[in-house]
RNA sequence: GCUAGCGUAGCUCAAUGGUAGAGCUCCGGUUUUGUAAACCGGGGGUUGUGGGUUCAAGUCCCUCCGCUAGCUCCA
């Protein structure tokens, strides 16, 4: 006999097999109609799994009102779907279907693609299903046995996952709803018919198992529901989320605007856009100074032994736009280069080395099939050969040289001499070269050098999105120079500055990542002890400032740990904003030395930090965040002065002058069209707010204030008007106060 | 980069394989207006690019470019 323990405090026992189920009728039928599973010591399991025989456990049933249970609900739409693409697509593999944060989703590999014009029939094939109401059927299967039954149900990802992942369990569990068997660990729901609502959402790519060196299967996205309520107004949510849309927006509102001709990725800010920006940069200005920091200016270019030195362009290489150099060949043996100072190399690299040679069309098709790594080699080798012959470089050391790594040197010592740029992909390097230029004591730090500094990176096609991830953009962005005894006040106190800044613009919804080293990944640089402190250290001021935060081994900077700023974006796609990074690795790789009070020299820590990360990115969010309508401090335009006919004009452009020289940004319409058609155009540019003015306020110096989210405000004196409008632009107000 | 989808006027969208159209914006005029759209007229297009099929292509097929969603990547 077991002991079960409820919510509300009170105990239920049951004997040795009886089921959740079971316990739910004993306390009613409504509640046990209403059951989708049980929450059994804190784990979910299906209404008919056998409980505990002995013991005290706590207990739960779940029903519709419990999120848990919508969970539930939506893996269980996830086999429903599944079954209905069996029935209509011929030799369908699947692979994973899982829930995800709106619903759930099912790789499938089928023969015959998946396309949007099939999801009616998926649908009216998943209605079929759920009208039957069939139960899900749980049993498991010793581990062989199931690796069997998944080759016999003919599904060679099942298989490939047990073999990869699962054989050291010793057994596996599979549901089955009707004629549809699927390995899985559930829980589920008691049977189809409690799905009240499903849709087929979208179908994209995806990689199986996220690995882009396997297959790509197809992807299919889809939501459900308890009641067909629940999905009309989550399908209106998603609606009225999309009219935030920074990109929509940003064209409406005119702030931003990216134009073929001149690059994609590549952001144009128009005056308006450009005037939020400027508030926001002056406004963090202000704040470093008072911090301080010290401003400098770095050029958009530096030489490539620059970025060789940071490790930025061999980390980084696809992902920058190319090297500049004098000479045309020397981009082309600059590859050739790169590719024998490698060497023999894992299938992962290659394939990266290979896709980057595609994209600078310099891919010889019998490279491709070439399948041994020496003879790879061999061919670059025999390339650049051909290249020194062709282009007359008369390099004797490179002919000298009897094996690939010497030839390899012998290119490098070239391409060093050949002085190719590279336009910045990041600022520290320039940073570091500043802090250089002088020699440097105890005294002096921490050194912070501070800079809106524009960098370029060549993201993947695919990657582009607006403002949130270009090609082109600027960091406001500083590094500090610090002793070991300095690490815990800087980082901390650069934390408290990220969250100053969201603060004032009202950005609660955010989370913090750590992001940290992934010890089985060779894309770090630096020795692991460095690592280790740099990570103890950073969780434990995070930990301090009573912060939140979830801790991601993987997600590190190559150089060292950080603490990010995670949004999310009008489509709940999360992008990282502020971030601060702790670093042990780039002041090794540039030798950077202070002079302690022991007279000896030292070596300092740098930490990159970025409260905004781009300026780009955080005016993307900060549109969808407002809706484009910025509070009265942030405004392009705050204020539009309104005739009732233009017989007003002269009075109109009075108060407009009045306005500018306080500072305000103002506008004047005085066009002949009616006042409410003037006011609906000014609404729709959600301007802060607009002056009405006729006879009645120039007769008595006034303006009729109406505000964007208020209304009609009454009538003011124009020098009263201008008080409170000044008050509220100092205090950066979020709301509108007059 | 990969998978799927989409590219028609400055913007939002129409157009069975058969003469490319509407609303807004813009320009000219009329109107002189009191808190979310006054009226009349006009301009605007090699239907993203290049090729193909066809008597005939915005529409069907291929190429490239761009955009969208997702995946991979993200200093």
């Amino acid at each position: 006999m077991a002991t079960f323990r409820l919510p509300d405090g009170s105990v239920k026992e049951a004997p040795a097999g009886a089921t959740s189920y079971q316990i739910a009728e004993t306390i009613g039928k409504r509640l046990a109609q209403a059951a989708i599973a049980a929450k059994v010591d804190g784990e979910i399991v299906d209404l008919n799994r056998e409980l505990p025989a002995d013991g005290e456990h706590t207990f739960q049933i779940l029903t519709d009102r419990d999120p848990e249970a919508l969970d539930v609900l939506r893996h269980s739409s996830a086999h429903v779907m599944a079954r209905a693409v069996m029935r209509l697509f011929p030799d369908v593999q699947l692979a994973f279907g899982p829930t995800v944060e709106n619903g759930f989703y099912y790789d499938i590999d089928s023969p015959t693609p998946i396309r949007e014009e099939d999801f009616p029939k998926i649908e009216a094939e998943m209605k079929k299903i759920v009208d039957k109401a069939e139960p899900f059927e749980r049993f498991e299967r010793p581990t062989a046995e199931a690796r069997g039954l998944c080759a016999d149900l003919k599904q060679k990802l099942k298989v490939e996952h047990i073999d990869e992942e699962l054989k050291q369990h010793p057994s596996l569990s599979f549901y089955r709803q009707g004629e549809f068997i699927d390995l899985c660990r559930g829980p589920h729901i008691p049977h189809a018919g409690k799905i009240g609502a499903f849709k087929v959402m979208t179908i994209a790519g995806a990689y199986w198992k996220n690995d882009s060196t396997r297959p790509q299967l197809q992807r299919l996205y889809a939501t459900a529901f308890f009641n067909p309520k629940d999905l009309e107004s989550h399908l209106n949510r998603i609606e009225e989320a999309k009219k935030r849309d920074h990109r929509v927006l940003g064209k409406q509102l005119k702030l931003f605007t990216i134009s073929q001709m001149v690059g994609s990725g590549l952001i144009l800010w128009m005056p308006k856009g450009a005037t939020v920006r400027g508030i926001l940069e002056t406004f963090i200005k202000d704040e470093l100074l008072k911090r301080g920091y010290s401003p400098v200016y770095t050029p958009h270019i530096g030489r490539l032994e620059l970025y060789r030195t940071s490790g930025h362009f061999p980390y980084y290489r696809d992902a920058q736009f190319p090297p500049m150099y004098h000479r045309p060949a020397a981009g082309t043996l600059d590859l050739c280069q790169y590719r024998l100072a490698m060497g023999e190399i894992d299938e992962k690299r290659e394939r990266e080395y290979i896709e980057y040679m595609k994209q600078a069309h310099m891919l010889p098709p019998e490279y491709v099939s070439e399948t041994s790594q020496a003879k790879k080699l061999d061919m670059v080798h025999e390339f650049v050969l051909l290249l020194l012959k062709d282009l007359r470089v008369n390099l004797p050391e490179y002919h000298r040289a009897t094996n690939h790594q010497e030839r390899a040197d012998a290119l490098l010592k070239w391409l060093l001499d050949q002085e190719g740029f590279l336009l910045k992909p990041m600022n520290c390097p320039h940073h570091i070269h500043i802090y250089k230029a002088e020699p440097r004591s105890y005294r002096d730090l921490p050194v912070r050098l501070a800079e809106f500094g524009t960098v370029y990176r060549y993201e993947q096609t695919g990657e582009l999105n607006g403002m949130t991830r270009v090609r082109g953009f600027t960091q406001d962005d500083a590094h500090l120079f610090i002793t070991p005894e300095q690490v815990e006040s800087e980082f901390r106190a650069n934390l408290e500055f990220v969250l100053f800044f969201f603060r004032t613009l009202g950005l609660s919804d955010y989370r913090v990542r750590l992001g940290f080293r992934d010890p089985a990944s060779t894309k770090y640089v630096g020795d692991a002890a460095d690592w280790d402190t740099a990570q103890k250290s950073l969780e434990a001021i995070v930990k301090s400032l009573g912060m939140s935060y979830s801790v991601e081994p993987g997600e590190a900077a190559f150089y060292g740990p950080k603490a990010d700023f995670v949004v999310k974006d009008c489509i709940g796609r999360e992008w990282q904003l502020g971030t601060v990074q702790l670093d042990y690795n780039l002041p090794k790789r540039f030798e950077l030395e202070y002079i302690g009070a022991d007279n000896k020299p030292h070596r300092p820590i740098m930490i990159h930090r970025a409260p905004f990360g781009s300026m780009e990115r955080f005016m993307g969010i900060l549109i969808e965040h407002f809706g484009g309508a910025f509070p009265t401090w942030l405004a392009p335009e705050q204020v539009r002065v309104l005739t009732v006919s233009d017989k007003f004009r002269g009075y109109g452009e009075k108060v407009e002058r009045q306005l500018r020289e306080k500072g305000i940004r103002v506008t004047g319409d005085f066009r002949s069209d009616k006042i409410g058609a003037k006011i609906r155009e000014a609404q729709l540019e959600k301007i802060p707010y607009m002056l009405v003015v006729g006879d009645k306020e120039q007769a008595a110096g006034t303006v009729a204030v109406r505000a964007r989210t208020e209304g009609d405000r009454g009538v003011k004196p124009i020098a009263e008007f201008i008080d409170c409008i000044d008050r509220e632009v100092r205090e950066r107000s979020l709301v509108a106060t007059v």
